[in-house]
DNA sequence: ATTGATTTGTTCGTATGTATT
DNA sequence: TAATACATACGAACAAATCAA
């Protein structure tokens, strides 16, 4: 997954959702580390402001937590919405 | 020898080429550890992460290479450009 | 075997300046 | 003007490995 410059979403939003799409894919589970932001720095080619802003858009979604000098890190399933049918 | 903030040239390139240039200069042979990145934070007061930037460039340079926790070396003379002469 | 100092590795936090749109 | 993004730089904390006493 790459990141595109040109598009109408922000890069870091687009980091973001990559990022949601791997923890809804069952690739990292709750309570467990997201990449840092120099990883992403590095994975996506963006500057670490950058990734900053990512993390932080989706500690604002709710789907992760901070822990300073440690890392960033899945957030518990809040309440589910039971699986339809 | 110092470091000026306010010059073109980034002060990790700065500290980057002094260590060079004592290496040039034979004071630190190959092989022989470059001062460690807190004996430069010290000599030319800067933080660790710029101290730490000017090996990263030193080392993707090849004029050296780094063992971790031991230290960073001088890289062994590739193939000497023949003394003019 | 233990302790303490040293050294690199890694992480997030913060600030400034610049450029582009 | 404001939002986005990059580069640079300082700060702080902790981990882990090495080495010497």
């Amino acid at each position: 997954m790459t990141v595109d410059h040109d598009a109408d979403v922000p890069v870091y939003q687009q980091i973001a959702h990559i990022i949601k799409a791997r923890i809804d894919a069952g690739q990292i589970a709750p309570r467990r580390r997201i990449p840092s932001e120099s990883t992403m720095v590095q994975e996506f080619g963006v500057a670490r402001v950058t990734a900053r802003r990512a993390v932080a858009y989706m500690r604002q979604q709710g789907w992760v937590y901070t822990v300073p000098q440690r890392g960033t890190f899945v957030s518990e399933p809040e309440d589910e919405e039971p699986a339809g049918s």
